[in-house]
DNA sequence: GGGGGCTATGGGGGG
DNA sequence: CATAGCCCCC
């Protein structure tokens, strides 16, 4: 008989329970550093090690850095097996099995992935053609709407048809968002694009549509699924897995694990009511709980336990150690946020000198991107060598994009949004006119805009200039035709007269834009170069089509430089999954940490104090707390009281007591100095107390009358048109310069 | 059609 | 404050 895996006497009991428990459904809670990743990894390989063929196992990750670490912690174990294990993020498994099927649900198999800023300007443009109000119609705020659509399965017909959904946008006075997804969902069908949701949306449409068995044949292949950070699943998600692992004689083989104290991303659709759904969907599931933390010492795991008991609702969980007591957590207050950064700079070369740690042992982790920016002056006056993830990804900036957008057009002469880039960059001569011609004509005709464009009759200069752009992009996509992706991209980059405008420029800015533009030709060299197995594959094609499809998903934090001795400057929400030896967790304070936007709702708080724990628990033995009395914020001098969640760390863990206010903080918004409060925009109307307010029936509503609005106050009906069940009043409202126009069977007007 | 400057607006987290 | 969209002027 075999001896058992050596791997096996690494885990504790329930640990090693947890990976022996192959079949049937799984839920493994597991608390912060309670060796969540070993056993998942260790799962995999015991799996592989039964005799399971690693294809068959599919592993849902959050990011690819998680897919990527426990791949090659896979690997360590059973050997380079691991890399057929199809290990990925939802979104990158879900692209490379649509890139094969797209066909079955009417997309083409090259299609576009469009990311935010993509959609942000289809969404645009949309409002513009249904004429609708941007001031009210804000893009990001109807980009939101449709995308928790989507993470909720409502497809356009539904929206329309939701009498919630439909109030909701009322009351956020944008009542036609459910055409503008209509709109958005046909242009994205058009132009061969789909956004981050759809590529878990379509996945899930194909699953349920069942194009040629298309179904039987993904729950066939993945006979083990694995889904990492369940926590932060959406609703969407959980049905995709639900199809792939529930069907007529299935062994139900689903593992999942989650922590619901670490669910931080209910903004995007997240919801812990998975983890309460899937205890129901699968009553004959086993539980386990990972509650010893082998990374923080005790101060750290007890404040951490403290804090969260302030949570309500929430799995009964509670994490302990037997780890040193440790260093106690200090605490440090600035005056200024300036002040904040060199004090907590100082502490890191207190840090470095007395207890000999590295840069790569360090982190500065901080609510908001925004806030890295006097942390990074200090650091590089110390000279301690530093690195900001997140904030502007590298392929957002400009100068690259705009290289990825000519590679797309020459690829998928559909992609609206990547033709809209490019045309008249570098200037050849076709401006704003000439292109909402062609948009106009392309919307009209149902055309996309590389038709339209090869179509439209302008004068015979303007014809010339479009044909000869035309001509260019049609060479450019003969090239990525027969070529690889890297003599592709370096003919795309000199024919285009990228290459030479960005080498011509002298400045700073120009030198560094030149240089991310010559590493993004590098990455296309090193993806010629080397034979990366992705998702369980090998990449075999090298053209210039697979290379967008392979950039698409990537942010960063992909970018591994694991070299170098660097000090990680990075959000809360990026940090998740890390550890380091020493954590600095800066501006703890109202407003700020908790968000003023979630000071509202106690659910919103309870979601940051989650943040707040995730946050205390990446630190190994030293945890630091800092916060300012004053800084700069939106561009004024800002005072905000210390964070909540100082008072609620236990004092006993604490070493600079007495730093932090004894009295319970005053909650209320944030002062400003002096007088310089931006003045309203426009006039603010008095506000219309709720209990003043007798809305009257739209029948009272005529010509002439005097109304009451609660938010604009006081106006005179000038006029009432419209269609008979959708009558427009024209109303002057006192102290408002231009009349509004609102339908009557929305508003609330009270007649005075 | 291009460029510069004004102003409104955001202001959070990310695949 | 930083940025982006928009408007106006050339």
């Amino acid at each position: 008989m075999e001896t058992a895996p050596s791997y096996l006497e690494e885990l504790n009991d329930v640990q090693r329970n947890a990976v022996m428990t192959l079949e049937g459904p799984v839920l493994v809670v597991a608390g912060p550093g309670s060796g969540k990743t070993r056993v998942l990894t260790y799962r995999i390989a015991h799996l592989i090690r039964s005799g399971v063929a690693p294809w068959e196992i599919l592993a849902l990750t959050f990011t690819n850095k998680a897919a990527r670490e426990m791949k090659s912690r896979i690997e360590k174990v059973v050997g380079n097996k691991a890399n057929y294990v199809m290990a990925g993020t939802f979104h990158s498994i879900f692209a490379r099995i649509l890139r094969r099927e797209a066909p079955k649900i009417g997309y083409p198999n090259d299609f576009t992935i469009y990311d935010t800023d993509d959609a942000k300007s289809l969404l645009r443009e949309i409002i513009k053609i249904k004429n609708l109000d941007n001031t009210s119609y804000k893009v990001g705020a109807v980009l939101s709407r449709i995308s928790s659509a989507k993470s909720n399965l409502i497809i356009p017909k539904a929206y329309a048809q939701s009498e919630e959904l439909l109030q909701q946008d009322r009351m956020n006075k944008m009542p036609y968002v459910y055409q503008i997804y209509d709109k958005y969902v046909k242009r994205c069908e058009k132009a061969g694009a789909m956004d981050f949701d759809d590529l878990l949306l379509l996945f899930f449409k194909l699953l349920y549509k069942n194009p040629d068995g298309v179904r039987q044949e993904y729950q066939q292949k993945f006979k083990y699924v694995l889904v990492d950070e369940f926590q932060d699943t959406n609703y969407l998600q959980y049905a995709i897995m639900k199809l792939l692992v529930d069907y007529h004689g299935s062994p139900q083989n689903i593992c999942v694990v989650g922590d619901d104290a670490q669910s931080i991303y209910s903004f995007r659709g997240a919801t812990i009511e998975n983890i309460l759904q899937f205890e129901r969907d699968y009553p004959t599931l086993k539980v386990f709980k990972l509650e010893q933390n082998y990374r923080s010492t005790h101060h750290i795991v007890q404040a951490a336990n403290e804090i969260i008991t302030n949570n309500k609702n929430q799995i009964k969980k509670k994490i302990w150690t037997d780890l040193i007591e440790g260093e106690r957590i200090k605490v440090i207050k600035g005056m200024t946020d300036g002040e904040e950064g060199r004090r907590v700079a100082d502490t890191i070369v207190e840090q470095k000198t007395r207890n000999h740690i590295k840069n790569t042992d360090i982190a500065i982790l901080y609510r908001t991107n925004a806030q890295s920016r006097v942390f990074e002056e200090y650091l590089r006056r110390y000279n301690l060598k530093y690195r900001v993830f997140g904030g502007l990804s590298f392929y957002q900036r400009k100068e690259v994009k705009d290289m990825i957008s000519y590679m797309r057009a020459s690829c998928n002469s559909k992609d609206d949004e990547a033709f809209k880039r490019i045309i008249n960059y570098p200037k050849r001569g076709i401006g704003k006119a000439t292109i909402d011609k062609i948009s106009a004509l392309a919307e009209e005709q149902d055309l996309s805009f590389w038709d339209a464009m090869g179509k439209i009759k302008l004068t015979t200069r303007t014809n010339s200039l479009l044909l000869a752009f035309r001509t260019m992009i049609a060479s450019f996509n003969k090239k990525a035709q027969t070529a690889d992706a890297y003599d592709t991209a370096m003919y795309i980059a000199k024919g285009s007269g990228l290459y030479k405008l960005l080498k011509g420029d002298p400045t700073i800015e120009g030198i560094g834009r030149f240089e991310n533009f010559n590493a993004l030709l590098d990455g296309v060299k090193e993806f010629i170069e080397n034979d990366e197995v992705q998702n369980g594959v090998i990449e075999t094609d090298k053209s210039l089509g697979t290379y967008l499809q392979n950039i698409a998903l990537l942010t960063d934090l992909d970018d591994e430089k694991d070299d170098d001795d660097y000090i990680t400057l990075m959000s809360i929400h990026a940090a998740k999954g890390l550890e380091f030896k020493s954590v600095f967790v800066v501006g703890l304070e109202e407003n700020l940490f908790p968000s003023y936007m979630s000071l509202t709702l106690p659910e919103n708080i309870d979601e940051e104090r989650r943040l707040f724990y995730v946050a205390i628990t990446r630190a190994e033995r030293y945890l630091t707390l800092s916060y300012a009395n004053s800084r700069y914020q939106y561009g004024q001098m800002r005072f905000n009281d210390p964070s909540r969640f100082l008072e609620e760390i236990p004092q006993d863990s604490i070493e600079s007591y007495g730093v932090v206010m004894k009295k319970k903080p005053d909650f209320s918004s944030p002062k400003l100095i002096g007088n310089f409060k931006r003045p309203q925009a426009r006039n603010m109307p008095n506000k219309i107390a709720e209990g003043d307010f007798n809305p009257s029936p739209q029948s009272a509503i005529k010509e002439g009358v005097t109304v009451l609005h609660r938010k604009f106050g006081k106006g005179k009906v000038e006029m009432i048109d419209g269609h008979q069940n959708n009558l427009l009043a024209t109303i002057n409202f006192e102290g408002i310069d231009t009349p509004k126009r609102i339908a009557l069977k929305y508003a609330k007007l009270q007649v005075l």
